[in-house]
RNA sequence: GGGGGCGUGGCGGAAUUGGCAUACGCAGCAGACUUAAAAUCUGCCGAGCUUUGCUCUUGUGGGUUCGAGUCCCACCGCCCCUACCA
């Protein structure tokens, strides 16, 4: 037989619109199968993929066509993250409207998907720009305002200058902006907000939950929520005279069993009750200039220069333990939007204080002290401060025992110690503080001063003040001719902002902020279950059904951002009655990046960029795909070796041959095998066949398929190892004769058939060619898509004698074959004459058999 | 400072979870085919040695075990995240 060569350009092609005219992948065929829904965080589109998105997809698809050959009814869909900065960036260089340049790009990538084979669901193509898609952006805001979870406030913001727009604290990362990187300034503006704290305690409780996530994942997310556990406590103001006022300065504290060793108090140099204290004194410029200094610094700057300036305001408080008078200073090392923006001073127990009290020389007050400090056993009954000043190199910030510290003395102290609790319960009884919780995530800010995102659906009038756009208006749509290149912006648009009031009809104006891009991307993945509802976002029916997604695929940088909104918004739209599940994400894989060979980030400004087309021309998207699948696990960067590519396509060209050729060894009209019929290999009686034959059937025994193609677990690298394996294998017993009964040529058949089926998640175009080329199944199925994966039968026959290895002492000294069903004592002695030369004859203590492997001979 | 992860050939990486360390691939070496090259095929490919074989080898040192890359302790080194969070 003439085996054709293996031309990928055009059998890829052909399947590509096959599968296209068969619908193929279109979700929801399967009535009554399990269902998967396997996704990969959708694109941006800011021109064509890149070897990252090819990674990206190429998981993804595996693991769905993989699901779908199992058996699942599966939803595998894609879109585009369309509204954004870079779209207007360009549009204002290019002078055009930013939707032509988005839809352009996002053409471009839907072209280059299909190139690369994958088995996405287009009919549920999702693009966020659309307002098909904005208008349920803007009804859910609504929901959420009519929930109380949005609120419009002034307060101090981070404004990125570059982007000319404030940003959530998310999109700040070491003080500069996450998009373009500048230095991100504070600026009081009134902007919306989603009060996502309300649901902190959730999203940090429902983290345990997310079992199939990983873990660094979850605890990036536990770190950002940031829940403290402490205390409030009251201080009370002294006036200019040093006496006691009716005004309370609350503290937070994780350390409220410290608070007999505060010797100082300090507020945050922009906090408002700071800048009273000083107004008109001569305090007011030095602190005005250590506001400004400590916002110049970013959080990396401040940690490596951990300097700690501060004033001494000339005030004072009480301490409401003690009564004892305490001066009140300013200094950049306390947070203003952190706690209550001020701190209680306890330089004994807490290295920052201990810090600043050495500065400034402020007296440093042991009162949780270890035992085996030389001062307990002078400090251990005392009630009052008798030692105010210790030789310490650092605080006592640990465990310890309460000292000069009244009746709490001898009390354990720490974080969450009796003590702790004790003088919790104390200060609720004398009403002088209360037990408190701190996060630190802060609400997120949504509003934003830019033109291609979703506007927010609100109408400001002088008479009824913010105003919802009614339901029927929506969606409030982007106009279509603004003149970007000339600076306009929406705010300048009167076509747009100019409206009437929906409640009074009077004169009013449009909100011209648009949402936050997350805005929507936190919700996309429902929208896939049920995109083309134009009654409702999603109909519970339909979410319910899909929901949660199974297995998410995507890029570490979302670890916070774009997976914490998404938590926050599927809870929201479950106490919407929207839904049913409170957490999307079932199973998260965060694959690694593409490196350039050099193991330098790929970048179009170093012109490294190994671009998708130039692995497709040359080798096909199958290489490609196997490629990216096979040098490196998932979740690992890797390199891109060219050698590697080529070593792979090498693989698909031998796996052409081996199958072709097979096929003609054979020597049976494939025509006449029924494949469905066919035994599976590994049911197959050994005995029947040759030693070759054996050797593949060996690698398709139970712990192959259980084991070795381990699809589940997102093994591909060495799933496609075993599969190079069988190829090499199945070469091997083409050197051999064959046996010439019927089944001694078709087991083989059947080996290098399962091979193929296997093949098919990662490279399917070649796959489906050798369906219907080599194996004539063309009258059988469309795809191996819709095919069978092979299944392993419990009653496979093992071998008829077991090679165990020999050791003795702990060292392997031979090997030896018994027969399967041999006994503890013949393995034994098979085992002990096979290692004779070994033994140094002296009595044997005891023999170690594990079954199937080694024997263990240990001398006395 | 806090948190997470990692350390195996020249390289990417395997190791059935305590049982034959280095699978599979890349690179390299040798051979076959060829006038030649490419492609393809075959073989070799951790280190050392006194080479039918022996010894050593998973960052270092110890421990548990008949048996450790895997478990425990200490140390060394690297990567990522986060950061004056009271």
């Amino acid at each position: 037989m003439e085996i054709p060569a293996y031309n990928p350009a055009a059998i890829e092609k052909k399947w590509q619109k096959k599968w296209e005219d068969a619908k193929l992948f279109t979700a929801g065929k399967r009535k009554g199968a399990p269902k998967k829904y396997v996704l990969e965080m959708f694109a941006y589109p800011s021109g064509d993929l890149h070897m990252g998105h090819a990674r990206n997809y190429s998981i993804g698809d595996a693991m769905a066509r993989h699901a779908h050959m199992k058996g699942f009814d599966v939803l595998h869909p894609t879109g585009f993250d369309a509204f954004g900065l870079p779209a207007e960036n360009a549009a204002i260089k290019n002078n055009t409207n930013p939707k032509e340049w988005t839809y352009k790009n996002m053409e471009t990538a839907v072209e280059t998907m299909k190139t690369m084979g994958f088995s996405y669901d287009y009919s549920r193509l999702i693009e966020t720009c659309s307002p098909d898609y904005y208008k349920w952006g803007q009804y859910l805001f609504l929901k959420m305002l009519d929930m109380g979870l949005v609120d419009r406030r002034k307060s101090p913001v981070n404004w990125c200058p570059s982007c000319n727009t404030v940003l959530a604290n998310e999109q700040v990362t070491e003080g500069v902006c996450w998009r373009c990187g500048s230095h991100v300034e504070k600026r009081d503006l009134t902007q919306y907000y989603f009060l996502i704290t309300k649901y902190a305690e959730e999203l940090l409780d429902d983290l345990d939950t997310l079992k199939g996530w990983p873990e660094r994942v979850v605890q990036m997310q536990r770190n950002w929520i940031g829940k403290s556990v402490g205390a409030e406590i009251d201080f009370v103001l002294a006036d200019a005279e040093g006496a006691p006022t009716d005004e309370k300065i609350t503290v937070f504290t994780t350390r409220p069993d410290t608070v007999f060793g505060v010797t100082f108090f300090v507020f945050a140099p922009e906090s408002a009750l700071a800048k009273r204290l000083v107004k008109g004194t001569d305090k007011e410029e030095a602190v005005r200039a250590l506001a400004e200094s400590a916002s110049r610094m970013t959080g990396a700057e401040r940690a490596s220069n951990p300097t700690k300036n501060g004033i001494f305001t000339g005030r004072y408080v009480f301490n409401p333990i003690n009564q004892r008078k305490i001066p009140v200073w300013i200094a950049d090392y306390v947070l203003e939007d952190y706690g209550t923006g001020a701190v209680m001073g306890v330089p004994s127990g807490d290295q920052r204080d201990f810090d600043f009290a050495k500065k400034y020389g402020l007296p440093i007050v042991p009162v949780v002290i270890s035992e085996d400090d030389p001062l307990y056993p002078i400090l251990k009954e005392e009630r009052d401060w008798k030692v105010i000043e210790v030789d310490w190199e650092e605080a006592m910030d640990a465990e310890g025992i309460l000292v000069q510290s009244d009746r709490f003395t001898g009390l354990k102290g720490g974080k969450d110690s009796e003590a702790t609790r004790a003088i919790i319960d104390f200060l609720e009884e004398e009403k002088l503080g209360r037990a408190s919780t701190t996060f630190r995530l802060r609400d997120w800010l949504i509003s934003r001063q830019r033109f291609w995102g979703n506007p927010i659906p609100i109408i400001h009038c002088e008479k009824c003040g913010m105003v919802k756009v009614p339901f029927e208006n929506l969606p409030v749509k982007l106009p279509e001719d603004i003149d970007l290149a000339a600076g306009e912006t929406l705010a300048e648009c009167p076509e747009f902002y100019e409206t009437t009031c929906p409640k009074c009809g009077g004169p009013a104006r449009r909100e011209t902020d648009t949402m936050d891009t997350f805005t929507d991307s936190s919700w996309y993945y429902l929208r896939y279950c049920d995109p083309h509802n134009d009654e409702d976002p999603v109909s519970k029916e339909a979410v319910d059904h899909w929901m949660p997604v199974d297995f998410y695929v995507g890029g570490i940088e979302h670890a916070i951002l774009h997976l914490l909104y998404s938590r926050f918004w599927t809870k929201v739209m479950r106490d919407a009655d929207m839904l049913d599940i409170s957490e999307p994400f079932d199973t998260l894989l965060c694959q690694g990046m593409v490196k350039d060979a050099n193991g330098e980030v790929m970048s179009k400004s170093k012109g490294n960029v190994v671009s998708p087309k130039e692995v497709i021309e040359p080798y096909g998207a199958d290489t490609m795909r196997l490629a990216i699948l096979f040098i490196a696990p998932v979740e690992k960067d890797f390199d891109w070796d060219p050698n590697a590519v080529a070593g792979c396509h090498r693989f698909l060209k031998r796996v052409w041959q081996a199958v072709f050729q097979l096929v003609s060894r054979a020597n049976v009209d494939v025509k006449d095998v029924d494949f469905e019929k066919l035994p599976k290999a590994f049911e197959f009686d050994l005995a029947r066949a040759t030693q070759a034959e054996k050797a593949i059937l060996a690698s398709l025994n139970e712990q192959g398929l259980k084991t070795s193609f381990d699809f589940e677990n997102l093994q591909y690298n060495t799933a496609i190892a075993h599969l190079m394996e069988l190829t090499n294998d199945i070469y091997a017993y083409l050197k051999t004769s064959a046996g010439n009964t019927q089944e001694a040529r078709e087991i083989p058949l059947r080996v290098a058939f399962d091979l193929v089926s296997m093949l098919a998640p990662i490279c399917p175009h070649i796959a489906d060619e050798l369906n219907e080329q080599a194996f004539k199944n063309e009258g059988m199925l469309v795809s191996l898509y819709d095919g069978a994966w092979p299944k392993f039968q419990e009653g496979f026959a093992a071998d008829d004698s077991i090679e165990m290895v020999v050791q003795v002492n702990g060292k392997i000294k031979g090997r030896i074959s018994v027969p399967s069903g041999a006994s503890q004592e013949e393995i034994e002695k098979t085992a002990k004459e096979a290692a004779a030369g070994a033994l140094s004859g002296k009595e044997i203590r005891k023999v170690i058999v594990i079954p199937q492997k080694l024997v263990s001979i240990v001398e006395g």
